[in-house]
DNA sequence: ATTTATTTTAACCTATATGCAATTTTTTAT
DNA sequence: ATAAAAAATTGCATATAGGTTAAAATAAAT
């Protein structure tokens, strides 16, 4: 089992920073190389300092820290992707695992995952384990992720108007993960969209900015669920396809990707500035037709 | 300050967890308690073996944690803020915050608000801080969040040619935050969309239903850029509307779902389930309609 | 090859995280 | 209202996180 101290090492040695840089005035540093090597625990805040320090987020940090150790307790993004993929063996494994364990936490879990086995078809709940669910909703009066997940599953199982009472108390609650979304994929998308108008200025970068148009594609090929970034690629690839002579598969994208905010509703505003700038680029006859959407009868 | 402790006890008590309950086995009750009312630190191994006992995501400690602390170090989501609303006033106050802190780190920090200040054209970059910049970037090897946000910004200042030399060692780099994306929003919406499905398969429950997509509706509302979710929504309006009568209405709605889906090309699997499950309610004509794209010319 | 900076290791010391037993407070039951 | 039970807190003891100093081992620089 890799220690958390290890993968901190991980980020600060590929920062270049030394040990002397990452604890002054936090810690002393025989006892951050002694963190490091697993040799010691750490305090909390004293591990927030040293983040804050090297400039990483404590989730990144826990990200790579729960991918380096696979076994890691933490088996709801398992249950997950077994369920989605419908692999009841799979589940029953971990439901197995989870029956061999106490407590009422355990109890939980074990419902949840055959309530997954039952929607799959391939198992079933008692009425009793109805009731341990219903009594445990009954007392919480915050959702974390685990509640909101357990629920998510329960719903085809829990009696009607008891559902729609906790639904009602979920309604309640603020959604305090707003800001929460901007994840490092967006960001990633960002500098891609950047550096490839970037090169659409100069026209003896064209080849590199479709090859990147193109890694971008494959980026986002499974990404089903994605609807903007994909309508960005649109645009990014018409532009490209425009610019590189190919002008009527170019429009047709360009087109195909204002008719998608449009469509979505997207702010008005937005696509004023993709007019403004595409104006650098296209005719205003082009301009007109790409962001004509009259003949679509929706 | 809140400390982080009198975080945790929110979420124990919200779950009617006692302090034994959570302590059990991992710490002692006393010590629990101390570290709740903010009289002791704890390592983090206790801590989280304390979370995954009472099922909260050490993010989610985070994440209120912060919230509560409004006055954090963590000033990078209030860059990002103060730049997207063009509020260079509010720039300039983070600017001399940080101009008061020493340090190679505060350095970057600092020039990374200038670059914003100068894109909404309100300062300018001196060459020798474009060449910590470059230097700073040259020596690491493993990108954060950080750095990709340092990076987004760099891109117009950059010498091209170095721009480009380091994008491409990006390129090389895994991306690790695929399982990232499923955020307790989208699981939000997964909830409601059951149960508006439910809702709507009993006829006595339409009205209920209709207010709950309202509800989802505002929720969205300045979500312009989920263009998934706001799709779904379209989906589930549309049924609603064609179920409590006003069928044309609806079936507008439904095509319009499925058009978005069409164009930004998700898995056609996705349709055919959608077709599948609309059967239950519409004319085979009707069905015929909503998923006929040969009008559209794109 | 020699110097210099950085990291690792060691020994001992101090501060504090944590445990245990006893006490107080809060909740539950009658 | 009172007793009983459960939960939370306090005081003191101890284990361990973390500091100091110095020396050995590596790595980087000249």
């Amino acid at each position: 089992m890799i220690k958390i101290g290890q993968t901190f090492k991980e980020f600060r040695t590929s920062k270049n920073i030394t040990l002397q840089e990452a604890s002054q005035g936090i810690v002393s540093v025989p006892f951050l190389s002694r963190f490091e090597r697993g040799l010691t625990d750490i305090s909390f805040t004293h591990l927030l300092e040293l983040l804050n320090r090297i400039n990483v987020q404590l989730s990144e940090l826990e990200f790579l820290y729960q991918t380096r150790n696979t076994a890691g307790n933490d088996l709801l993004p398992n249950f997950q992707r077994a369920y989605q993929s419908g692999d009841s063996a799979q589940l029953r494994e971990y439901l197995h695992a989870w029956q061999s364990r106490s407590g009422r936490f355990a109890k939980l879990q074990i419902i949840q995952i055959k309530m997954m086995l039952t929607t799959l078809g391939a198992a079933s709940i008692t009425d009793n384990e109805l009731l341990v669910l219903e009594d445990y909703f009954k007392n919480i009066s915050n959702w974390t992720f685990f509640e909101l997940y357990l629920f998510g599953h329960s719903i085809p199982f829990l009696d009607k108007a008891f559902m729609f009472t906790l639904f009602e108390e979920l309604q309640k609650k603020e959604i305090i993960y707003e800001n929460f979304r901007h994840d490092n994929f967006s960001l990633l998308f960002y500098i891609y969209n950047n550096i490839i108008l970037f090169l659409l200025d100069s026209s003896d970068s064209l080849e590199i900015a479709e090859s990147l148009v193109t890694k971008l594609e494959t980026y986002f090929k499974n990404q089903d669920k994605d609807y903007y970034h994909r309508t960005r690629i649109f645009n990014l690839k018409g532009l490209t396809l425009y610019l590189r002579g190919k002008k009527k598969e170019g429009l047709i994208l360009l087109k195909k990707a204002n008719l998608i905010a449009h469509l979505t509703e997207h702010e008005p505003q937005f696509l004023l500035n993709e007019k403004n700038y595409l104006a650098k680029y296209l005719t205003a006859k082009e301009i007109d037709y790409i962001f004509d959407f009259s003949d679509i009868h929706i």
